[in-house]
DNA sequence: AGGATTACTTTACATGGTTATATATTGGGT
DNA sequence: ACCCAATATATAACCATGTAAAGTAATCCT
């Protein structure tokens, strides 16, 4: 499998990634995201706090904006937005300018569960970062950006 | 928060991750899972791959096994099992010494998709990959070792 | 022999993704 | 001014895949 990247140059260079590696990839990653998606940190699952992290950023957002940051359709985001508004975390009202829009925004309980899931241990990820060196660990937070580069939303 | 770890030596290390970096690194690597997980590679979804995979590293393979080595519960091997019998991938049968045992391997045919699934391009993975640069492509794959380790369930 | 244990299956449920369809609002053309 | 198309969200129905709890069959132990 050959991919394919422009360099800064405007030159393209072609480059080969071993099958085996890119099943080990996707395999690893797929797997780490469904145990991670499982933590529900006391409460909320993965996706109603990654929505409510969405939130804060964005805020005021509208619902279709959310769908497009979290990279899901907008009935998936409707659905959890009524979770949200349930639990009192969200605010949801029209836009006056155009009422088709949804406003959203966190309340302050919102704001507050926000601030309590930064502060929380992360317990599962803690506990197996636990089982790297120094150097591995290193490593891992280097690659972070290129993680998160891999799956923005943002990009073509 | 704080992560320990034994060293080479026995000593004990702590070290501080910035609660922030702990959910950027959960937040990201549970999104990469779910957008990798839908990738259906044309027909099989993830979980089920995944479990072809686990059965052809231990082969043959008892369901409990599979379900430990997967890191899912027993139910829910039993039920992708019964869908990869249905589609001929599978073979299921009782163990002879322990007829409570199931003994799980692949058929030719399984085999054979499996070695299709290794050849496959990987679509997704590879596109977004080829947004990376040379040095981010060697780190990240660098790091993948890391990522195993992450969440190998034969580790605590 | 018979009860406890083991291994797997069945059942019932929750979450969160999808597509297709419905509803309400806006804006534009004549 | 009115109607139609487009837009933004919501609803409905479906699917996959995780769980826990209860059921079944086989084995083991005394």
């Amino acid at each position: 499998m050959t991919v394919t990247r422009s360099t800064n140059g405007g030159r393209r260079t072609a480059r080969r990634i071993r099958h085996e590696d890119l099943v080990r990839l996707r395999m690893t990653l797929g797997r780490l995201g469904r145990v991670l998606r499982q933590q529900t940190d006391d409460g909320l699952s993965y996706a109603l706090i990654s929505l409510m992290f969405a939130i804060h950023r964005m805020q005021p957002a509208s619902a279709g904006d959310l769908a497009t940051s979290e990279g899901v359709s907008p009935p998936s985001v409707t659905r959890s937005l009524n979770r949200l508004v349930e639990l009192g975390l969200v605010a949801r009202e029209a836009d006056p300018l155009d009422r088709r829009n949804a406003v959203i925004s966190l309340t302050p309980a919102g704001e507050q569960e926000r601030q309590r899931i930064l502060r929380s241990r992360e317990v599962w990820l803690s506990d197996h970062l636990a089982r790297l060196t120094d150097e591995q660990l290193h490593a891992l937070l280097g690659v972070l950006p290129v993680l998160e580069l891999l799956c923005d939303p943002e990009l073509p």
